[in-house]
DNA sequence: TGTTTTAATATGTATATACATAATCGTCAT
DNA sequence: ATGACGATTATGTATATACATATTAAAACA
């Protein structure tokens, strides 16, 4: 995403978005180099025939955007890129199987309640062991396997679960909505499939796969670890590229 | 990076900071549900004794991070979570490399410079033939492969890379601060290894490699697609999450 | 000359105010 | 009932103003 916002058909937008991407876009085509100092508030605020306030908003928004940088007594100033962050949309692997205009199919291959083990307090990095609802699922793209995905719930977060048999409906729509996370990770790596992923994938034992793991936490409590293994030709994960962002 | 800024020691934030923190911090614990509605301005600027614009600022943050939903003559909703994006840091290689404690070095294996190939028209998105600069480096972590870099740059962009060896330097770094980037995209995938590759990275034919390619853009123009391949073992990426982004 | 004090300046935050805009509600006429 | 229409309401944007705060430049002083 952009921190410019499109313009509506009428190409009606709000001053200090136009001011927001006016400085935007010169930053962007290198005609303001990094370390430029950009007009200080109150030129900008004549150039515009405005109110300081005005500048002042779009000016924040860039600032807290990372694309420039505010000193007090001495002005605002063009950042050089620095770390680069690319946003990955993860989408419900439902929308991805019907966006490719396959049918979609849901199938829970196992499900275990148990007390967590140490491998899954590792995985969930729970402090202390408690009840522990342990998945197996397939996801099919008509009558391919898409991905498989082996999750871990909380069940001392998220008890609901434990009533829930997950026949019908996947444990990620089920969760999503019904438990506010707060913070995530993904770790997303190639491997090779082993025995128990090349026959859930009716791939060759061996041959490469995708694997993206999350975890979640809601409010500090770990929510879920789920790892996803999709065979190397049915996936590919984009990413749009976000400049700035400090 | 969570929306809600960090106080600094002595606890003083602004504010609409204040307001901010407080509301996320209701919606994150699920205190707020999604679907409900929060007080209105005018509510809450009684609440905190202050003026309408001082909420004003706290919650169109709030909206445009995709926490709440702002509708007029009905109040703020909040959200439920939508399109889940993750924040990947793409680091420089080196930086990755010297992170895990190993000493980095760059080797630049093959350059060539010809017009642009049908293929290579395809990767960078290039509507007509040009001249383009094609690159290959490999990239090591101790005395072990770490990373196979295939890039081509574009000359009609950025001529100036014609007059680079690229036997000290990486592509990566040079461009980086040098073209100003406004746009590019990821796309992260799984692979067997093919001769090549193997090769490059002293692995086995057929072993799982994690590909990361990057296109990038400046101002409309194609800059630069990149391929880097990693042995499976040799890297893990890794995302933080993001919460909300309308 | 070197140090301290003071003034100037740009940004940061907050206020009261004004009017625009979109959506909803109630009323009234058909 | 149903549709038109105006009143109401919450948000969206912008203004002028005020004072706080950090930082730098200039002035005063030892």
């Amino acid at each position: 995403m952009s921190i410019v916002e499109t313009a509506d058909a009428e190409g009606t937008v709000s001053l200090h978005q136009r001011i927001l991407s006016d400085i935007s876009e010169r930053i962007m085509s290198g005609a303001w180099a990094p370390g430029h100092r950009i007009p200080f508030e109150h030129e900008l605020s004549t150039q515009y025939n405005c109110s300081r306030m005005t500048v002042n908003k779009a000016l924040s928004q860039l600032a807290k955007a990372g694309l420039i940088e505010r000193r007090r007594r001495s002005g605002s100033f063009v950042r050089r890129p620095q770390s680069q962050a690319a946003v990955l949309e993860i989408h419900d692997i439902r929308i991805e199987v019907e966006a490719l205009g396959l049918p979609y199919r849901y199938e829970r291959v196992a499900r275990h309640k148990r007390r967590s083990s140490a491998e899954d307090r590792a995985l969930l990095e729970q402090g202390v062991a408690g009840p522990v609802l342990a998945l197996e699922c397939g996801h099919f793209a008509g009558e391919r396997p898409f991905a498989h995905e082996q999750r871990l719930i909380n069940l001392t977060a998220v008890p609901e679960a434990a009533d829930e048999e997950f026949v019908v409906i996947a444990p990620g729509p089920w969760l999503i909505g019904r438990v506010p996370w707060s913070e995530a990770e993904h770790r997303i790596r190639a491997v090779a499939a082993d025995r128990h992923i090349a026959v859930a994938l009716d791939i060759a034992a061996g041959a490469p796969c995708l694997v993206v793991e999350r975890r979640t936490w809601s409010a500090d409590h770990p929510v879920t670890h789920v790892r996803f293994t999709y065979a190397a030709e049915s996936h590919t994960l984009v990413a749009r590229f976000r400049p700035s962002q400090g």
